[in-house]
DNA sequence: ATGTCC
């Protein structure tokens, strides 16, 4: 075990034991934004790893001042995991293959449709309404995104349950044990986008004071984003399991690209998560990649940690280096499978081999760093059984 | 990450 709370300088900690590698430059980056104006506090997680100027797997709190590029682009995204109709062992792969390639991604247009009108319900349920109103254009841009997973680290997993390692929490959850289970991970595709574009455009990297006018309307936005992402986790879920025959019902759904209002040490302040999990959320799955375990976890609430959690496994590998090193290991076929006998359903070949299970740090260390910092207790761990990616590009010949 | 980028 050993301790796996490092304290880097005044004001910045890391998350990770000895034996969890992490990049130089990621360490840098967390330092330089420590620096940013009003920056009380930053803390890596054990997935910590470099980012385009700021790093991925970094919680930021900071005082008076907001900081957009510090949530990134794809606001909102977050893992939603859903527990099927079906039984994990009766998962027919080649018949499932072809219908999920053959059908689940399909008439796009009435997904829009369907899309549009459960974002306008769920936005009214969370008290955007006035909000949606007032940001209509920018909405209606992305209609034809509704449902569509998306590019880089964004996959829909099917997933069964390999070992239960709390039977207490486990079954407190009324979860079953011999289900299929769905893991979505995506965000809000082109309109977070959309909306750190324009903030950038307008007010570079400078962050914004929190009673301006501009961070009202950053955050207007961006609390948008969040529902916009939601909606299009259970739109992904639900045209998967349509095309199945499956029902499925919602286990959680945690974003972890967002910025919130959080209280350290009973000072207010403002919490940015880049490719950081909530631990105040409720349970929250980490997965590693394709090819490995993700696991369940019950966080533990710790201004350590700024009630934070690892995302993932963290890259290891750069996404331009992957085909480079892998390309003589391994033939595309053979990326289409795992050693854990799951299948990869994934047609585009530059990005099987940047999300290849060897371009991932070891999912294991990171929750047991978690574990050693007493920041989660392990739930149980799920395996992959059909891994789906795709990069929706068929409405733009229209 | 992004209708990526001609």
């Amino acid at each position: 075990m050993g301790n796996s709370i490092q304290f880097i300088e005044s004001g910045v900690r890391l998350i990770a034991s000895e034996r969890n590698w992490i990049e130089g430059d990621a360490i840098e980056q967390l330092k330089h934004v420590s620096r940013l104006e009003g920056m009380n506090q930053v803390v890596g997680l054990p997935d910590l790893h470099p980012g385009r100027g700021y790093p991925i797997g970094a919680a930021c709190w900071s005082q008076q001042k907001i900081y957009p590029a510090l949530v990134g682009n794809d606001i909102g995204c977050g893992m939603a995991l859903y527990e099927t109709s079906a039984d994990a062992n009766k998962v027919k792969q080649d018949k499932w293959e072809k219908a999920l390639r053959k059908n689940a991604f399909k008439d796009q247009e009435s997904w829009s449709q369907a899309g549009a009108s459960r974002f306008c319900e769920q936005a009214k349920r969370v008290g955007l309404d006035e909000q949606l109103q007032a940001n209509t254009e920018l909405v209606d841009g992305f209609h034809h995104s509704y449902g569509t997973i998306g590019g880089g680290n964004h996959f829909a997993e099917f997933q069964k349950v390999i070992k239960v390692h709390n039977d207490t929490l486990f079954t407190e959850l009324g979860i079953n044990k011999k289900a299929l289970f769905l893991l979505v991970h995506s965000g809000s595709r082109g309109l977070g986008e959309a909306i750190l574009r324009q903030h950038v455009d307008a007010f570079g990297h400078q962050g914004l004071d929190q009673q301006s006018v501009d961070a009202d309307n950053y955050l207007t936005k961006h609390n948008l984003a969040l529902c916009w992402a939601e909606v299009n986790r259970e739109l992904i879920a639900a045209r998967m399991c349509d095309c199945l025959g499956l029902d499925l019902t919602e286990i959680l759904d945690v974003n972890h690209n967002l910025v919130s209002p959080v209280s350290v040490n009973g000072q207010t302040g403002w919490l940015h998560r880049k490719g950081v999990t909530p631990a105040d959320q409720g349970v929250v799955m980490i997965p590693g990649s394709r090819g490995s375990s993700s696991y369940l976890v019950k966080p533990i609430v710790s201004d350590v940690s700024l009630s934070s959690l690892a995302h993932g496994a963290g890259r290891k590998w750069v996404r331009s280096e992957c085909q480079g090193r892998l390309r003589k290991k391994y033939r595309i076929s053979e990326l289409q499978r795992t050693s854990l006998g799951s299948r990869v359903i994934c047609d585009d070949k530059s990005l099987i081999y940047e999300e290849a299970p060897e371009a991932y740090k070891s999912i294991d260390i990171v929750v047991a760093d978690l574990v050693a910092a007493g920041l989660a207790e392990i739930i149980a761990e799920f395996a992959p059984v059909i891994t789906y990616k795709n990069v929706y590009k068929e409405a733009c010949c229209k």
